[in-house]
DNA sequence: GTCTATAGCTCGATAGAC
DNA sequence: GTCTATCGAGCTATAGAC
């Protein structure tokens, strides 16, 4: 059984992502989360406390995610590439609500991404030893974070967005591209 | 002389991109434009007037956008991965705006960005005529302008974010490696 | 620990003077 | 074409019953 409290957490990023800030009421989070504006209030005082308990919330995932990156380059750069491919897991979720956080003037949340950009980097840098695949790597693997999201959220309304996405076959030929690069 | 309609428009991509949706209130706007809401609403009836005519300028540029991309591979990777790496200008302001009103709700901003980023992967597809340089420039572009962006966004409070941008020799290196896989 | 009720505030939009 | 004044809706947060 979850607690109340993570079932509320779990709401408010569902509403982040979903409707967006605007929409995201202490109403709505609550309606979601099926309690009261009241026993919401009683888990998080105020508005500003429910950001900062899903920040860090998000900022624990974010350490697990940069940790699972270690190890040599082809497991580094592959599993990276295949992480920025997946959408919809818990990682991706709270990135996406905290990342509209950031967009709409929240600064500890702002901090949180950028901390786990900077890991994510240093660990994709530390395992290939080269500075122009760990960048290639870290860009493309944004660039297809970024698409597969995109794409993922628009995909009801507009479903020949998916032309957007790389195939499987081409996802492999990028990684093989980022490997060669390392050998020569 | 800029019109008023401009002044209010460029107004409202201000707030949008510096505050987000949730504080861009029509008394925001209309103070940065240097009109009263009064004023403001005479442009724009409502917020969503004032929405659809930001999307629809979003839109021209766009257009504009694309044609420029036509040309042969090398010009065209290089265009677009120069232009990915460029913050502050028309149409990058434009964007994060139309980009903010998407995430939060708004069809038509999802729309008008799907449509500029199929634009520019039919024109890198066409001038390259491979499918797998032309997915591995998208991405990298949209990698590049996510990271710069976001660095560029945070940079007064975290200066060390610099660092998860590639340098200009690395640039260069990132398009010559897309070209040298055309030659292959 | 969870609820209802409501106070107090801010927003979008309208009305009407100039 | 731009302004001030104001209404009604919807929001956060508080108070207090259970």
């Amino acid at each position: 059984m979850t607690s109340a409290r993570e079932k509320i957490l779990d709401a408010y990023e569902e509403s982040l992502t979903t409707v967006g800030v605007a929409a995201t009421t202490l109403d709505a989070v609550a309606r979601i989360a099926g309690v009261s504006k009241g026993g919401l209030i009683y888990h998080f005082p105020s508005k500003e406390a429910l950001a900062d308990a899903l920040i860090e919330r998000f900022t624990g995932m974010a350490r697990t995610s940069a940790d699972q990156l270690q190890g040599d380059a082809a497991t580094t750069v592959r599993h990276f590439i295949e992480m920025s491919s997946s959408v919809g897991d818990e990682l991706d979720t709270a990135w996406l609500a905290v990342m509209n956080l950031s967009r709409n003037g929240n600064q500890s949340a702002t901090r949180a991404v950028l901390e786990l950009e900077r890991s994510w980097h240093d660990a994709i840098l530390e395992s290939t030893g080269s500075p122009l695949v760990a960048h290639m790597t870290k860009l493309l693997g944004d660039g297809l974070y970024h698409s597969t999201s995109f794409v993922s959220e628009s995909r009801e309304s507009l479903p020949e967005a998916a032309k957007l996405l790389p195939s499987d076959g081409e996802r492999e030929a990028i990684i093989r591209t980022l490997l060669d690069l390392l050998d020569e």
